[in-house]
RNA sequence: GCCCCCAUCGUCUAGCGGCCUAGGACACCGGCCUUUCACGCCGGCAGCACGGGUUCGAAUCCCGUUGGGGGUGCCA
């Protein structure tokens, strides 16, 4: 199985752009690849003129690269060959294995209907002896009896009665090459070994064997059909209605490693059952052979939870360097800096920073309504608390952790906020003075928050929700 | 309709005939820790779709049923 000279390919298609399907799809490819010593090649599938674009191309690749996840040799564009593929498919027409047919899809279905069997293609253009013209299409000729079959390392064979399959277009009527023969040309003359790529492909692979076998192009060597990625639904994930760009998760805040970490995990899992673990292990662990056949659901909670690990597990200095792409300045970067610890084991996105160290900028702070309304409105004597925090941080000389903890323990005693032994109870206290200062109920630790934020403006603030209260 | 595929906790998975009174992770629910939140730790809930076989023995093999999905384009 571990042939050095194994040969992947991720061939997407520009008509969309990169979605998390994909990914995982390029992701094992690579990880059979990079294991095996292999190549992995990239091939755009750009047969399809009218919905292919080069922004579409750029999104792809820029998600690749965002992903890690790189390939061997030059890009092949399929659109370059599109002239061996032209004669390829009329080869066949001299064979006798394909024909001229001018049935537009609509005559097709009307058909079908009419007689009241299956929809799809009939034969209809079969012996009529239709010449080339801009009104036809290449047809492959499928065979009428026989089996074509293949074996799968995720599914083991799998096999499909010829008479079954129907006659298919190679040959736009425009003369450009259809999805089938292009894809089934290239891999034989890239040398893919490992045809690795999701489910939605089986129904096709075997129109992709006969039409190998009548061009006498061989077959690859290894077969992988991944399972699909499906949405709540249980639908194959879908670039319309799902929220599935890569490139809007990395804008979101994702780290490239969470994610294929977790990519990894959607149709594969280690036997050790570790799930969160170095790139490197993944490479060694990985095997086709063991890839689940079921389909999975892109579980975004899981993703997160795979992102804040990954997050925490960052040098605090990494952790900075990269966040700054979600910071809106310098000025939040610098406020950062002063307490990025406590901030780093709190998010689980980067974009969730810039909120919880909000309270840290200069200007007008609001609290929010609902932290407002549970700490001052339903807190234990918040009035009298917010007062004796005023009075008591004031006194404080040395503007620091213990020393500001020590008079908000101290104003809580004189504010009455004592459990029955008459001891400060700080999880109440620190409630409104947490309310004025930052604006919100919940943030990294008080103490800690009001030695960044500093005395005139923590004074300031506590005088400001006294004055509303 | 026809063809093909799939079926272990809500979710992702481990399991590849006895180690399984089915393991881990996410989510969820308790508790501990604690200046809020979060982290961490401890505990809990919850699953082999169903029915037949094969076998001394089946989550694991076979058949069927049911359910789900994919394909069925002059899209890829």
């Amino acid at each position: 199985m571990t042939s050095a000279n194994s040969r992947l390919r991720f061939a997407p298609s520009p008509t969309g752009f990169l979605h998390v399907g994909n990914a995982r799809a390029a992701l094992f490819n690579w990880l059979e690849a990079r294991r095996t010593g292999g190549e992995m090649r990239l091939r755009v599938e750009d047969t399809d003129r009218e919905r292919s674009s080069s922004e579409l191309v750029e999104n792809i690749l820029t998600s690749l690269r965002w992903l890690g996840l790189d390939w061997d040799g030059e890009i092949v564009v399929q659109a370059d060959n599109l002239q061996a593929h032209r004669e390829a498919a009329l080869s066949l027409l001299d064979q006798g294995r394909a024909y001229w047919c001018d049935c537009v899809s609509e005559a097709v279905q009307a058909r079908a209907k009419a007689r009241g069997g299956p929809p799809g293609y009939d034969g209809f253009c079969r012996t009529r002896g239709l010449a080339r013209s801009d009104a036809t299409a290449l047809r492959f000729r499928t065979p009428d009896d026989g089996v074509t079959g293949f074996t799968d390392l995720v599914r083991g064979e799998v096999s499909f009665e010829n008479k079954t399959i129907e006659d298919f277009v190679l040959l736009r009527s425009t003369g450009m090459p259809m999805f089938l023969l292009s894809n089934a040309y290239d891999d034989a003359a890239m040398g893919i070994t490992h045809v690795v790529r999701g489910e939605d492909h089986v129904p096709g692979t075997p129109k992709y064997l006969l039409l190998r076998d009548a061009l006498g192009l061989g077959r690859p060597e290894v077969f992988a059909h991944l399972p699909m990625l499906v949405n709540e639904g249980r639908k194959k994930l879908s670039k319309r209605k799902d929220a599935v760009s890569v490139a809007d998760f990395a804008a979101q805040g994702y780290l490239p490693e969470a994610m294929v970490n977790y990519l990894a995990l959607l149709g594969w899992g280690p036997s050790d059952g570790i799930e969160i673990r170095p790139l490197a292990e993944i490479i060694e662990q990985f095997r086709l052979e063991d890839v689940t056949p079921s389909p999975a659901f892109f579980d975004v909670k899981k993703l997160q939870h795979i992102n804040a690990e990954y997050l925490r597990a960052l040098p605090v200095d990494e952790f900075i360097e990269r966040a700054r792409p979600f910071l809106s300045g310098p000025e939040v970067e610098a406020v950062l800096t002063t307490i990025a610890p406590l901030i780093q084991e709190r998010v689980r996105l980067f974009t969730e920073i810039e909120p919880m160290v909000a309270f840290l900028l200069d200007g007008p702070l609001t609290p929010d309504d609902a932290s407002w309304d549970k700490a001052m409105v339903k807190g234990i004597n918040a009035r009298e608390m917010v007062d004796a925090a005023i009075a008591g941080l004031t006194q404080v000389t040395e503007w620091e952790v213990e020393p500001i903890r020590a008079a908000v323990e101290a104003a809580a005693v004189s504010a009455g906020v004592v459990n029955a032994q008459g001891e400060a109870q700080l999880s109440k206290a620190q409630g409104p003075v947490r309310v004025a200062t930052t604006g919100r109920s919940v943030g990294p630790p008080l103490f800690e928050s009001l030695a960044a934020l500093g005395q005139t403006r923590t004074l300031d603030r506590l005088r400001a929700a006294r004055a509303r209260l």
